[in-house]
DNA sequence: TGACAAATAGGATTGAATCCTATATAGGTA
DNA sequence: TACCTATATAGGATTCAATCCTATTTGTCA
């Protein structure tokens, strides 16, 4: 697979450049290969994950520079922190419109789109008391290779 | 306030009383004190924040019991892990419907309740796919007292 | 090409959460 | 009521995610 490139992907890439130089933001290496990974992929990796992934092309990265760049991404919009309860953080760089479901045993987190979702109306009770940045809906339970084993 | 306690309060602790009964679990001060607490707070509390006001009424708790009799709640249906992006767990017993805001500034977590979100319906393309055990309409952003003081 | 602010590596530190185990106790039984 | 035992607790140790610290490197712009 390497070498081949998705038009989608390199159009995100460039977008990405752009956005970081808006941003004042100088790009490296290891911050462009964290952005990679985390468009390649579905898995809405961990830190960690991110860190044992992206070492095979940046042997010396460091766990630090993996955690803060996943923040910066997530301050500049390029990518987020999935909603959950507890456990380590996950990140997500799919911008579109979609919605997650978390299994509590394997702790897999499965995208899924239901655009009655998308944008949830925000009742006016709370439109007016706070500045809304993010909504969510998020469904947790078991998939389905966890139904049978788990009692 | 001590000492007068609601009718409702009177029949919740009752309740879990049965509830811990049924579920073989021994009714101890310890279990008790944290489900009061939990019950009468509106703050959706973190197991330190719980360990440090159960406190003023069992001196020698520890945060370990606190730990693990927060994750027993949760595990009975008595309470629940509040949803979120990172930070601590925190814990609600609260078990109406009702939906969350949670400022990302102050951390502060805000009940609401929009009637149309409390039975958000599950599209058949998971729901033939996971046993869904909890949904959330989840939002975030800046409260009034935030939105002020942060850029 | 040179200067400098920004970013990184890697080790140290913090802090939440869990684990370990000797002791205490709730709640059923005789 | 007094005992018995499985369950629960206290408190210290441990784990692990996440952040902090700082000397060194590097991207970017003039
Ligand atoms: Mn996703
Ligand atoms: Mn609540
Ligand atoms: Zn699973
Ligand atoms: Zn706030």
């Amino acid at each position: 697979m390497t070498g081949i490139q998705s038009t989608d992907i390199k159009n995100k890439l460039h977008a990405f450049c752009v956005q970081c130089k808006n941003a004042g933001l100088k790009m490296t290496p290891q911050r462009l290969a964290i952005y990679k990974y985390l468009l390649e992929t579905v898995e809405h990796p961990s830190a960690d994950t991110v860190f044992r992934n992206v070492r095979h092309t940046l042997p010396n990265i460091s766990l630090d520079t993996v955690n803060r760049t996943l923040l910066t991404l997530n301050r500049i919009g390029a990518a987020f922190v999935v909603e959950g309860t507890g456990d380590v953080k996950r990140f997500d760089a799919n911008l579109e419109d979609h919605q997650h479901f978390k299994c509590l045993n394997c702790k897999r987190i499965i995208d899924f789109h239901h655009a009655p979702f998308d944008n949830v109306e925000i009742p006016t009770c709370i439109k007016d008391q706070f500045t809304i940045l993010r909504k969510t809906v998020y469904f947790e339970g078991l998939c389905k290779d966890c139904q049978s084993i788990s009692t």
